[in-house]
DNA sequence: TGGTTCACG
DNA sequence: ACGTACGTGAACCAA
């Protein structure tokens, strides 16, 4: 016997798009309400397994019959864009499962359903309704049951006339009534005031049907109710009217161009892979994936030993991939547990104990021309290093790739790699050793499979991986600039930077004492002991105990952040001294306490950790500790670089930063004359800005017009907007305005740029630097002011940022090689996003003062000079 | 763990 | 009318 399903798709679509979060792909495309249509379909055709069906939507303006419906119908809500756009890509979806869509100009999804389920009803087919709307249950019948979705679309409750009499003690038709009376709100169906669902129903099992409580109205209990009822009768008829669903649209129902015999498992996987619905793709019936990953979770590996490595040593190939498992997040302490090795014919573990001893394997590893396949090569060079090993060869990291094809997933792990990528799955490391206190290494046999497992998952990823790179136009920015930085960062890492741990110790005693003084101070002047580290209490004391006015929330409470407290500072003598007791203490506890804690036990340096992979814009970032946020502005805080200095003696620290690089790029990709003809004069660019912003000659720009049109400038690079450049300058937000306006005036071409980036962003929901670093802006085609806003600004900073970011990773690149070419002792220590830091020997400062501008200003080509600026000293302060 | 604050570019 | 400048990491507090 067959079964006839008819899906109600705008109600599913509905349903699904108010009941999941606003999901997109990375494209940007949102996909909310098309996961939740997938999930209802999955789950419909395999309980109720279908012989025929079709999803009926709504199609054109809707013709309505009676001409009071305009003004109920009129009101409902508009269809958000976000949920809009997603229609055509459901019916993308019903086509991949080549299911028949039905949609009639002029008519409403549920007036098609109507109709065709009579039809149906009358040729005694089984039938059943998917919708999200109790109106539909009206339709039931012998035949034609209604299943309601529930809990968005994850659930189905399926309605006989049975259940309908169980529930609500009607008949199917008797629905009309009950909406006729109660009203529909998300429907606008007004129904009868104070009427709400138990009065309708008991109205209903007394006298059956609307016309019949309003003929007996006068025997109706209730003086209110009586009243309500007489004084809406036209609202009751109407809306028993508007709750009635069309059963005779203009629609011939054949029902054999409905029949359904499955679906084409490849063009389902094709749509879920560009909806990047990964969960969902195993789900997928009679595609090579399904039935073979059960097989594939079968994973099998072999651990070599001692005693059967000489037989396994013909197994290390090139390419091969390999995975370097360490107990610990930072490598350059972590102890090596094993290795896991994988090419297409094995799988191997080979424990460190083992690995040491196998000879042919430290021989393979140091061999450059052995091709290597890695997860994060950087780490793998470091950690190894550390216990004295070399690993060379190394031709191509998932770990580098997965970052380059999607930077907002940050920080990529084997097993999210593998998720995407490969056909295995790997447990996250997490499950595996179990976190925070209850970190524990696993039995051998479990770790090893794991560590075996990684490194088939780093195997089977390249090709997919090297296929999407090649597609984006990315395998460039990999093989040419990330790839040889991640070795060139790994030099500079293992190197580590020299921290004078006395002159730090020396500062910190310095810093304890003023601290006392000042924590006496405060306490004094409160006239009460507080933590005053706790945002919550110093800001009982300020806006209560001292009744300071509160200029500016946060979440939580009043804030109290140093923009507050500075307009706060005429108020009461307090807010002086917490501002001194913050800024010390921050130096004390992050760059005396934190820092000394990181310098390593034997060499007296501190060997950070550069993240390649953690930036939406390509900027590197630094941690354990973070040497790129080492205080400069401040002349206290300054102080800490004394402590930063060369490792040999007779050498000294050079620094070399670029001037203005954001700006020059700016003038490059903008290709504004304004600011190319200022930057190839070589003028102070501030200076310049001010001249033409306010119309005045260069001995006329006052400091504080200066000062505004440097603040000009970064609101410019940050992608500007009103409010945020008067927050800076503390000046109106109609007076920022004005500014930005001159700006754009004298600067057209910039203005220019600015508008065609976010155009090309929201055409193809990402943007892209000079090298073809890409960021996706999943927010840019947003409703929401907000997200859309943020995503603007982003689409003006990140080509800028991410160029700068471009630009000095080339350089560090070329320089480093020069470096080795001319066999220079000189070495690389830092990068701090637009400053190189070195140490070098006193016979090689002269060259080096050359070489260096020299190699960081022709890094790239563009239409404006690049301008570096190079110092030295005895300490890292003294490089100024 | 999330929120706040603050150090840098 | 909406309410923020772009990109990071670390320390600390309060649940």
């Amino acid at each position: 016997m067959g079964h006839f399903v008819l899906i109600d798709g705008n109600s599913i679509a509905n349903r699904a798009f108010y009941a999941l979060p606003l999901l997109s792909t990375s494209a940007g495309l949102h996909t909310n309400a098309v996961l939740g249509f997938t999930t209802m379909l999955l789950k419909v055709l395999e309980e109720l397994q279908p012989t025929h069906i079709m999803v009926a939507f709504d199609a054109g303006k809707v013709v309505f019959r009676h001409s009071e419906f305009a003004e109920y119908k009129g009101g409902r809500k508009k269809t958000p864009p976000e949920l809009s756009e997603q229609f055509p890509l459901m019916r993308e979806l019903l086509d991949a499962f080549s299911i028949k869509r039905f949609e009639l100009e002029g008519y409403e999804a549920d007036d098609i359903i109507g109709t065709l389920t009579k039809q149906a009803d009358e040729q005694n087919w089984k039938t059943t309704v998917i919708t999200g709307d109790k109106d539909m249950l009206q339709l039931v019948s012998d035949h034609v049951s209604v299943a309601l979705t529930r809990k968005g679309v994850s659930e189905i409750e399926l309605y006989t006339p049975q259940e309908i009499t169980d529930k609500y003690g009607l008949e199917p038709l008797q629905i009309i009534d009950l909406k006729g009376l109660m009203g529909d709100t998300s429907d606008n169906i007004p129904g009868v005031p104070g009427v709400g669902e138990k009065t309708a129903l008991k109205l209903l099992h007394e006298y059956g049907s609307v016309e019949q409580v309003l003929e007996n109205v006068d025997r109706v209990s209730g003086k209110k109710l009586q009243e309500n009822l007489r004084e809406n009768v036209d609202k009751a008829k109407l809306s028993k009217a508007l709750a009635t669903i069309m059963r005779d649209a203009p629609v011939e129902l054949n029902l054999g161009d409905t029949a359904y015999d499955g679906y084409d498992g490849a063009s389902v996987t094709e749509f879920f892979k560009k909806m990047e619905f990964k969960s969902l793709l195993s789900k997928v019936k009679g595609t090579a994936p399904t039935a073979q990953s059960e097989e594939k979770q079968a994973f099998s590996f072999e651990v070599v030993t001692s005693a059967n490595a000489d037989a396994f040593a013909a197994n290390l190939t090139s390419p091969m991939a390999i995975y370097v498992e360490m107990d610990g997040e930072n490598y350059h302490h972590a102890p090596i547990l094993g290795f896991g090795l994988a090419n297409e014919d094995i799988a191997l573990y080979v424990s460190w104990d083992e690995a040491k001893e196998w000879e042919a394997f430290r021989n393979w590893l140091g061999d450059a021309g052995q091709e290597k396949w890695t997860f994060d090569g950087k780490r793998d060079t470091v950690g190894l290093a550390w216990h004295g090993l070399d690993i060379k060869g190394i031709n191509f990291d998932v770990y580098l790739a997965s970052y380059l094809l999607n930077a907002a997933e940050s920080n990529p792990t084997v097993d999210s790699i593998a998720a995407q990528y490969a056909q295995i799955r790997v447990l996250p490391d997490e499950e595996l050793y179990g976190k925070g206190a209850k970190r524990l290494i696993p039995e051998t046999d479990e770790l090893s499979e794991h560590v075996a497992k990684k490194a088939k998952a780093i195997w089977q990823s390249v090709p997919v991986l090297r296929e999407q790179l090649e597609e984006n136009d990315l395998s460039g920015l990999l093989n040419d600039l990330e790839g040889p930085l991640s070795l060139v960062l790994a030099e500079m890492e293992k190197h580590g930077v020299r921290v004078n741990a006395e002159r730090l110790a020396q500062m910190g005693d310095e810093l304890d004492r003023k601290l006392e003084e000042l924590t006496a101070k405060i306490y004094d002047l409160a006239g009460m002991s507080f933590n005053i580290n706790s945002p919550k209490q110093l800001g009982e004391v300020l806006y209560e105990k001292l009744d300071l006015p509160v200029l500016k929330k946060t979440k939580t409470g009043p804030s109290t952040s140093a923009d507050v407290l500075e307009k706060l500072a005429p108020y009461h003598p307090i807010i002086d001294t917490i501002l001194t007791f913050r800024q010390l203490g921050k130096l004390r506890s992050t760059y005396i306490e934190g820092l000394t804690k990181e310098i390593h036990g034997n060499t007296s340096k501190v060997h950070t950790i550069f993240n390649q992979a953690t930036t939406a814009t390509g900027r590197l970032s630094s941690t354990d500790p973070n040497l790129q946020n080492i205080p400069i502005r401040m002349e206290e805080g300054r102080k800490i670089r004394e402590a930063f200095i060369p490792s040999e003696a007779d050498c000294y620290i050079l620094a070399a930063d670029y001037s203005q690089i954001e700006l020059r790029i700016l003038a490059h990709i903008s290709g504004d004359e304004n600011l190319i003809d200022a930057f190839r004069k070589n003028m102070d660019i501030h200076t310049r800005t001010a001249m033409d912003v306010f119309g005045v000659a260069e001995q006329d720009v006052t400091s504080l017009m200066r000062r505004q049109a440097k603040a000009v400038n970064f609101g410019i690079v940050y992608g500007i907007s009103d409010y945020g450049l008067s927050q800076n300058l503390n000046i109106t937000r109609k007076e920022a305005g004005d500014f930005i306006e001159r700006y754009f005036s004298v600067f057209s071409g910039v203005k220019r740029w600015m508008e065609e980036i976010v155009q090309q962003a929201k055409q193809d929901g990402y943007v892209t630097t000079l090298l073809q670093r890409r960021r996706y802006l999943p927010d840019i085609r947003s409703s929401n002011f907000n997200l859309r806003s943020f995503a603007e600004r982003t689409a003006m900073n990140t080509p800028i940022q991410g160029t700068a970011a471009d630009v000095i990773k080339l350089a560090m690149i070329r320089m480093q090689k020069s470096l080795e070419e001319k066999g220079l002792k000189s070495r690389m220590l830092l990068q701090v996003h637009d400053e190189l830091v070195f140490e070098v020997p006193q016979d090689e400062l002269e060259l080096m003062q050359e070489l260096v501008p020299e190699v960081m200003e022709n890094a790239l080509e563009l239409d404006v000079p690049l301008k570096v600026d190079v110092n030295y000293g005895r300490s890292w302060y003294d490089a100024k």
